[in-house]
DNA sequence: CTCTAAATTGAAAACGATTACAATCCTCTA
DNA sequence: TAGAGGATTGTAATCGTTTTCAATTTAGAG
C-alpha cells in the first residue's frame, strides 16, 4: 500500500487558473482576496480534500503547535491527571501534547528535553527527576528561547515559571488534623529534601507540631524512597529501635501503605492504635478495605493552569517580554479512616 | 527572550566557502565527498553547534521519525506499560512516541488519529474505545497508506497487524484454577461483547467450567461496565436476586475490587466463602489487605513486540509488499490471596 | 472619458534540508 | 603530455507553505 499522494495548495491553483498564493491567502481568510474567488477556493479545497501540509507551515512560521511534557512516570496518577488538564486547555486551541518520560533519571530527561527541541516544539512543561541536581541541561531549554513551565516539581531557575501546589500547607494541615484527632507523637516519614517538595512537607510537618506546642523528636523523622516496600522497611526499623508513636504522617501514599501492612503485623489497629495519614491521594487509597486519609493535589487543575501559563506566556513572547510567573496552588485533605481515633 | 537563531548548512558551508550540498553530503557521510573535507564539515559544525532541523528534512523526506499510540487512557497502568514497551523499542532507533487519549469515545478517536495523520506520523499504534463500533475513521489511516496496528483490543480489518493477548486462555485458566480450588458455582462478572477481549474471557470461562461439566448458569453472568461502582452495583444485584454462588471471576480487577467490598458487606469471607479472581494485574491488586489473584497481560512485552512488529512493516512497505501479522501473547495467572478455600 | 487610488492578483524568495545532474578537478596511463 | 576516467564539488530543483513586492485590474471621481 503506497503512500496517498497529498492535494497541495498547487493542485487548487491549477484547477482554478490562479497562482498558489492566492489560494494560500483565501485559504487564510486574507482580506486581500476578493470574495469571489476565496468561496471558490474554499469550495474546490472541500472537494480535493485537501489537508494543509503542517510540516511546510512549521518550516516556513517556526511554529509547530506541538508542547512536550517531560514527567518522571506517565502511570503514576498524579501526572497522568496533570496531563489530562495540559491537554483539556491546549487542545482547543489546536496544540498537541508529546509526552516524554525521564523515568527518575537525570540523563534521560536532558536527552528528552534535547529530542523535544530538536522536534521544534513551541513550549515545554516539566516535572523534574528526583536525580536533577545540575539544571544545565533545563537552563539550555530556557536560553533557546522556548517557553518552560515547571509543575510539581521545579527548581529555583530564574525566567522559568512554575505551578505547584502548597505542599508546606498540605503536610501542615495533614499533621494538624492528626493532632485534633488528639494524637500525641506522630512520626513523619518523608522524602529526599533534593526535591523540594518533601523539604516542603517535611517543613510543615515541623511546624505543626511546634504551633502545637510538640517537641520535635528526630528520631520520629526519616526520609525514604516512594515506595510500598521503603515504607514497610521505615517501619521496620521504627519497631526495630523500639520508638513509640502513635501516629504516621508519610509524604507519600505509598509509603504509607507500606507502613500500615508492616504496622499490622506487628498487631497495632489502624487507627484505633496509630493513625496514619499519606500524600497524593492516589486512587487506591479511596479503595483500601479502611480508606486513607490523604491530602489531594488538584492535579488536573495543575495541569490546566501550566496550560494557561503557557499560553499567556507565548503571548507575551510576541512582545519581547520576559515573564516569570509562580502559581502556588492549595492542597485539599482528604479525611478518610486510618486518621480517626474512634474509628469511623 | 527571543528566539535564538539556529544554524544551518548555509552557515556552514559560508564559512567554509563550500556549497550547502557538499556540506550536507559531508554530514550524512556520503562517500562522494574528500575525507578532508568531510572532517573539516564536522568540525565546524561542531564548533558552531549546529542541530540539523528535522522539520526540513521531514518536509523532504516524508517521513518525521514520530509514531503516534491512541489509548483510551493514559493512567490505566495496563496502557501505561504497552507505552513504556513501545518508547524502550523505538527510542534507539530515533523515534519519537507521541501520545493520545480518546477517553473511550469514537469520537475522540477519530479526532485524535486525524490530527496524527496532519501531524504526519510514520505510523500509529491503537488500543480501540469501548464506544468503537464503527471503524470508518480507522479504515481511512489504513487507507491512507500508513502503517497502523493494533494492541489489546483490535478491530478486525483486513491490511492492519496486531497484537493481542489470549484473553480466551486467561479466562480459561482463572476459571479451571477456581474450580481446581474447589469452587462449584462460579459467577462471571464481564464487559461488552462489543469488545472483543470480554466476549473472548466469557468464551474462555465457559469452555473452562463445560470442560469440567459444570452447567452454565445464566444468571451468573453479567456485563457491566469496569469500574468499582459497577462491581459493587452487579454484586448488589445477585444479591438481591438471591442468586447463591461461591467464586467470582470478573474480567476487571476494578469490578472485582468493588465486588469483593460488596460481598465482605454482606458479610462473606473471601476467599473462604467466595473465592475471587480479576484480569488485568492492576498494581493495586497486590496491595490490598488481601492480595487478589488476578490475570496478568505482559503489557510491557507486548508494546515491545508491537513496535517490532511497526518496524518489519515499513520496512516491507519499501518493499511495497502488504502485510498483515497477528501476533497472540499468552496470559500469566496471578495466584494470590482470594482464591484459595483454605485462605492463605 | 480620463485619471487616481484601491482592490486583487501574481512572481519569486524564503523556511532548511536532500539529490539529480552537470561541471570541475585530479590522477594515472599510454 | 594528452586524455580517460574517477573523484569531488557545485547548481538548481524540490518538499508545501507564506509573504513581500510589484503588476494588473477595477471602481469611482471629476
Amino acid at each position: 500500500m503506497r503512500q496517498k499522494e497529498k492535494v497541495t495548495i498547487y493542485d487548487i491553483s491549477k484547477k482554478l487558473n490562479i497562482s498558489a498564493a492566492t489560494v494560500s491567502r483565501a485559504l487564510n481568510d486574507s482580506n486581500r482576496v476578493s470574495l469571489k474567488t476565496k468561496e471558490l477556493v474554499l469550495k474546490t479545497a472541500k472537494a480535493l480534500n485537501y489537508q494543509q501540509n503542517a510540516l511546510a507551515l512549521a518550516l516556513k512560521s517556526g511554529r509547530t503547535f506541538n508542547v512536550g511534557v517531560v514527567v518522571p512516570y506517565i502511570n503514576h496518577t498524579f501526572f497522568a491527571s496533570v496531563i489530562r488538564g495540559i491537554e483539556e486547555e491546549l487542545e482547543p486551541k489546536g496544540y498537541h501534547v508529546i509526552i516524554c518520560q525521564s523515568h527518575e533519571d537525570v540523563n534521560n530527561e536532558a536527552k528528552q528535553l534535547k529530542t523535544l527541541l530538536n522536534t521544534h516544539i513551541d513550549g515545554i512543561f516539566i516535572s523534574v527527576s528526583k536525580t536533577t541536581e545540575d539544571v544545565k541541561h533545563i537552563e539550555e531549554v530556557r536560553d533557546e528561547g522556548i517557553p518552560l513551565i515547571f509543575f510539581d516539581r521545579k527548581k529555583d531557575i530564574s525566567g522559568v515559571s512554575s505551578v505547584t501546589i502548597n505542599d508546606y500547607e498540605g503536610a501542615y494541615n495533614a499533621t494538624t488534623h492528626l493532632i485534633e484527632q488528639g494524637y500525641k507523637k506522630i512520626a513523619h516519614i518523608g522524602g529526599d529534601h533534593k526535591l523540594q517538595i518533601y523539604k516542603h512537607r517535611y517543613d510543615g510537618y515541623v511546624a505543626a507540631l511546634k504551633d502545637h506546642n510538640i517537641a520535635i523528636d528526630e528520631n520520629l523523622i526519616m526520609q525514604v524512597s516512594s515506595t510500598v516496600e521503603a515504607g514497610i522497611e521505615a517501619v521496620k526499623l521504627l519497631m526495630k529501635r523500639k520508638i513509640a508513636f502513635d501516629a504516621l504522617f508519610s509524604a507519600s501514599d505509598y509509603v504509607a501503605l507500606g507502613g500500615m501492612r508492616e504496622l499490622r503485623a506487628h498487631g497495632f489497629k489502624i487507627p484505633e492504635d496509630i493513625g496514619v495519614v499519606g500524600f497524593s491521594n492516589e486512587p487506591f487509597t479511596k479503595y483500601l478495605e479502611r480508606p486513607l486519609t490523604t491530602v489531594g493535589q488538584t492535579p488536573v487543575l495543575m495541569g490546566q493552569i501550566a496550560a494557561q501559563v503557557f499560553l499567556e506566556q507565548i503571548s507575551d513572547v510576541k512582545k519581547n517580554v520576559q515573564v516569570e510567573k509562580k502559581v502556588v496552588l492549595s492542597p485539599e485533605l482528604y479525611t478518610r479512616d486510618t486518621s480517626s481515633k474512634k474509628g469511623s
